[in-house]
DNA sequence: TACGTTATTGACTACACGGTCAAAAACCTT
DNA sequence: AAGGTTTTTGACCGTGTAGTCAATAACGTA
């Protein structure tokens, strides 16, 4: 009996999750989200409950729609494990050279966070462990496939991933045009043809038959 | 004949920066910056012109330092070209895992710039060029000697190690620790000893005696 | 059709912020 | 010692902010 809501949860948080993308938690203003999701602030406060409250949500469905869309990508399987790894990190270079202002919601709360404590410092580090997970599942694969040397360390490669995507994510912002961080890209990869460092004969198994060489600049 | 400063300016922007690289452009309050340079507000304004101006000093003050210490790091002849950017990227490792709040002043301006116009963004584009070069110059170093593969390219892979230090520096302030951001240096590294991703023979020159390969976790 | 429940609306509040003003203080020169 | 110049000091101001309140509207049910 009680009066409906006019709007949908999914589709405030995700216009929330626009302005917070562009300005970032503390810069975005109550009436900027006001005005992106077409609500009243009473009714804004009415169901989430503020603004960090409305930036916890959007965050959320930041990892999610992150991992979900990586997972996807590393989870098809019309290509080799690397071949996946290769395709997804060449499409992170030409998104992330993309010119609109967005930025992961991960890597706002990231540093925004003001102290090891802050909930938004946890909520990173969780969907941060996530997507490395991901990555280590098709590394997994791919050494297991032999693409990738048997002493791999999947674990610390996965993470290295993460850390790359994240430091192509902010050149991309800093105005590095898309042939420099595809170039970027492909040098990311030759990681998983390497030798270790203490090695001088290579291991027997390496060859990518499929593949092309990076094209650099 | 004027009354002089009690202050130096160096001084003040030192600790303006460390204000900025915890809270932020946005978040650090003038009173926070009052408080930290012991200086009043109009002291502030006569001196910098606002809390812009002063980020903006401290902001150059910051580039100037980090690319001076990527330069001394990988400029000393104490060791081969390669063995320095392998000690450099381990002592980010190290610097980064450090709990402190810290975020360096380009990545924080990177985020919080507006806009491709916006003054910030510009800045931190030449402070990233600036550190690509420093890199950059020492692979070049690194390829005369044939520590790296001759047809390296050595300007995409100085853009890489500023990706992967941007990204590290990210992954540490999430709360990855000592080792593992060590071990993704360790991994990072393996780009500059890799065969072309179409490459099945390797290269014949490749041999590092000096160093120890990745104790991965 | 009337009632109870919840959503919506828009005016309101308290506050913290960046920035300013004018008076007082401190120094160097002459 | 006196004057001129600049810094310092501390009170002040307008603005924009997140968040609140009380009145009104809309719906399902009975």
């Amino acid at each position: 009996m009680p009066r409906p809501r006019k709007f949908l949860e999914s589709d405030v948080v995700s216009s929330a999750s626009e302005v917070f993308a562009v300005h970032g938690l503390a810069a975005a203003t109550l009436d900027d989200l006001v005005r992106a999701t077409g609500l009243g602030k009473q009714s804004l406060y009415n169901a989430f409950g503020g603004k960090r409250e409305l930036f916890f949500r959007a965050l959320s469905e930041d990892r999610e729609e992150a991992t979900r869309a990586v997972s996807e990508a590393l989870g098809h399987d019309d290509a080799s494990p690397l071949e996946r790894i290769r395709g997804h990190l060449l499409t992170m270079a030409i998104e992330f050279s993309s010119s609109d202002r967005r930025v992961s919601l991960t890597t706002r709360a990231l540093v925004e966070s003001t102290g090891e404590e802050d909930p938004l410092s946890t909520a990173t580090k969780t969907g941060i462990e996530q997507l490395a997970g991901v990555y280590a599942q098709c590394l997994e694969h791919a050494r297991e496939n032999r693409e990738i040397p048997e002493d791999a360390n999947v674990q610390s490669l996965a993470v290295y991933f993460v850390a790359v995507t994240r430091g192509m994510e902010l050149l991309g912002r800093a105005g590095v045009g898309r042939g420099v961080l595809t170039a970027v890209a492909l040098d990311a990869l030759r990681v998983l043809h390497g030798r270790r460092m203490d090695e001088t004969t290579p291991p027997g198994d390496a060859g990518q038959p499929g593949l092309r060489g990076p094209k650099q600049t």
